[in-house]
DNA sequence: TTGTATGCGTTATCAA
DNA sequence: TTGATAACGCATACAA
């Protein structure tokens, strides 16, 4: 365990305010006290001590502000319950979380929702639409001592304080070795990201080649072509995929829409022919797997990734330094109907 | 924000002292106060705050035994690093770990090593050998105050708290679904448990069976043949059983002994032929699925055990309430080269 | 510039 | 059987 401020206080000869004004950086301190302080806490290894700190936080009932694109989104609504699980687990701490929900990456939405709650708020979780207004907003939140944390998403030219989210390269790299197991690496795949514009998106198409370049050699790429995230525009875009490349043996949605793409092959009546792995397990792919239409689906506990973010912020505000990691990336999981 | 000690006392108008006693029944109080506190305390809803209980915990300094037998063994290496990840992040709380690390599981040796410790504690967290005795000293330990977790496996007849592992006939029914993806549900399967003894290793075999017989039809078992744990031994019964079974396809290993099991299929030159499916990512494991001899891995998230069971100990001795469930389960996880 | 006092919620000790 | 008081470690308002 530990020194404590108290500790210090008695060994360096000063009081025990003092030592708070030094170690928390007050000003008001003379030169060569604060020295000396500093100092006696360097050798003892001075270490804050949570508990108290949580304890003494509580007067200040640090508000948590969540802005996350979840309505009418199955995938955030799991967000959100890992949100809410954190809520519960802090609640002791006196932590307040205010929660924005907004429908759809609408920047101007964002922005307003921003707006609306910022000078209530000591920091922000948000899933970013990757665009420089909202990279602007979130500098000078950042500036204003409100600490920002990109959530699901990051985004470009923005010094927040971390990032919470899988690692989408490797969701690809994981689709194409399932595929690849389940059709003796022999299969000719055609891949279905949401928007060229996301950066998620374009990454786990990346993985996706990449590893079928570096392990195998027989895979082919039969078509890369836009879901728009609507499962009307995936079912369009699947079935004339399908005609354009009858030899296709495999598809892999790499965004929203996967209701479409299924619904598409059902039509064609090539539900047995064609392997299909998506990502994340929303209740219309869970379906489409207890039907045998989806092989595989890789997930990125959306659970984890709400619960984790109320944690990291909750930590930031207690301790007021900013998280040890830059990236807090979640596992890549596989699910197959057995493990769901 | 639920109400405080505090103000039960001034709303029941007696002092924050006999509160204390009545809500924790240190006994003591006259059955009518007792009665009037209760009254308000339901009242108002009190639930106690846990800020407040950690920073007064500090001065009982509270002492978790962990007893793994984790000498020699990889896959219990990671359990202890989530132990050792939990007593980091609680080290504010003054709580203490006390290890004991064993080999093997011996009962006689088991039981040694919780007697040596047993006046120290005041939860054990261990792998309990699923032995009568063992669940005599369990029991008893329970009587004297000492919490019980089991974690990885848990024990008959035993009161303990809770148990911390993964579900067993799931991981079964996984790996045989990933077999089932990977050979078009046409698999003919050997089964390789550790020791029928062990019951997370039947358990993993009967899920497998129930899995096939229910879902994959033309799936076949052409045996179920005991490792022992041991890697040698696993080498001569996996070369038995594809001697005698020459068409098996696929193999499961449901226990410790898969680098045998892999030696063996390398050694018939059957690695191409054969598809293997076994347990836990352990350095050998993992070798041998970058080699290509295994396919895939169901894991069963040995940190998440470590570090969940620590937590549980800790909020238990904080608490001094039973853990809310009966059970927790971490997730089988399907892990193949791409997403390790 | 520094020190003192008080409070956050719970628990323990001692006195009544 | 009960109440008053101090302590856990930190933060802060106020006094000096």
């Amino acid at each position: 365990m530990s020194a404590t401020i108290k500790q210090i206080a008695e060994l360096s000869g000063v009081s025990r305010g003092t030592v708070d004004r030094v170690l928390n950086n007050r000003g008001k301190v003379k030169p060569q006290t604060e020295a000396a302080v500093r100092r006696v806490a360097e050798q003892l290894g001075y270490q804050p001590n949570l508990a108290g700190k949580a304890l003494a936080v509580r007067k200040k009932a640090p508000v948590i502000g969540v802005v996350v694109s979840s309505e009418e989104n199955p995938f955030f609504e799991d967000v959100l319950r890992g949100v809410a699980r954190a809520q519960q687990e802090l609640k002791d701490y006196g932590v307040r979380v205010l929660r924005k929900p907004m429908k759809g990456y609408d920047v101007k939405r964002q922005l307003a929702l921003i707006d609306e709650i910022r000078d209530e708020i000591n920091v922000l979780i948000l899933n970013p639409i990757n665009d420089p207004k909202i990279a602007a907003v979130l500098n000078d939140l950042q500036k204003n001592g409100v600490g920002v944390i990109t959530m699901n998403n990051d985004i470009e030219n923005c010094d927040r304080l971390c990032y919470v989210g899988c690692d989408y390269i490797r969701s690809g790299r994981t689709a194409c070795g399932m595929i690849a197991l389940m059709t003796n690496g022999q299969a000719k795949v055609g891949l279905l990201p949401g928007s060229k514009k996301i950066l998620g998106h374009n990454q786990r198409v990346q993985g996706f080649i990449n590893a079928a370049r570096e392990r195998y050699p027989q895979m082919e790429i039969t078509g890369v072509e836009e879901t728009e995230d609507d499962d009307i525009v995936a079912f369009e875009t699947t079935k004339n995929l399908l005609a354009a490349q009858p030899q296709t043996t495999a598809l892999f949605v790499a965004a929203a829409g996967t209701y479409g793409v299924c619904r598409a092959v059902e039509a064609l009546h090539k539900t047995d022919e064609i392997t299909i792995v998506c990502c994340d397990a929303i209740p219309s792919t869970v379906e489409m797997m207890e039907k045998g239409v989806i092989e595989a689906t890789i997930c990125q506990q959306p659970f984890t990734q709400g619960n984790k973010s109320v944690h990291i912020a909750f930590d930031y505000v207690v301790s007021g330094m900013r998280p040890q990691k830059d990236t807090f990336i979640v596992k890549n999981e596989i699910k197959i109907l057995e493990n769901l």
